[in-house]
DNA sequence: CCCCTAATTTAGAATTATTCTAATTATAAG
DNA sequence: CTTATAATTAGAATAATTCTAAATTAGGGG
């Protein structure tokens, strides 16, 4: 993996925040002053094809990326954040629905954080 | 609700497809040859705001508008093919585990659709 | 039925996110 | 070291969507 991949890969893994494309591309110029938006396209699309992290969509928002574990996310309705939710895996559960075929899943729960509430 | 309000609601509800702006646009103007993108765009919007359809993100290909009742979504990591799923409804599991803070989730399952399991 | 206001629609420019192209540079293999 | 391959750069190009301002339409009160 070259140096850039290497870094795009650990900020993607390391972050708590599901970055954006852009995001990751601003932090990343902060040591790399050099690097281009195409660099981090390129890189993020040849992660996901490896395998190695997973792209996220989300309405009105641009792709996020996120490490590959699996989990699901908890979408605020009002402001939009997303977070990681730990709920049990249902895997298995589709697997014997899917048979073979059978590849993943993502699971989003929207709902409204409690700041979010308050306001209401 | 005016006419194009109507036209792209119907559409959206009746079409088995997940529809994309331009598709439903394309075909509305089909009847409606003066109809421009923007309008359904906005329309597309407001009947999402309104809560009468939904929108689906999908990676790599522009947003789809589905019909507002809650089900599941099987997509082919293939050939990007989308189809219904009819699947359990966890909607009481998760009000269980969230509270009044939950509105609805959204369950996407990838898989390898027949035809494109045979090509491997 | 007509006027007024508000909402909708239009045309086209603008914006945003992302990809592409071609030239340049770095890396790895022989 | 030399060559081939892959990565990176710069910037143009594209795709999807939104915005703006003007024109049109629709509904409600006189």
């Amino acid at each position: 993996m070259t140096k850039y991949a290497k870094l795009i890969f650990e900020m993607v893994n390391q972050s708590k925040i599901h970055m954006t494309a852009e995001q990751i591309f601003l932090e990343l110029k902060k040591t790399e002053p050099k690097v281009v938006q195409a660099t981090v396209y390129n890189n993020l699309n040849a992660l996901c094809k490896k395998g190695l992290i997973q792209r996220l969509s989300l309405e009105g928002s641009p792709d996020r990326y996120d490490r590959i574990q699996r989990h699901d996310h908890l979408v605020c309705k009002g402001c939009g954040s997303l977070s990681d939710w730990g709920f049990g895996d249902f895997t298995e559960l589709f697997k014997k629905r899917l048979g073979e075929g059978f590849l993943s899943y993502d699971l989003k729960v929207f709902y409204l954080c409690p700041k979010c509430r308050e306001k209401t």
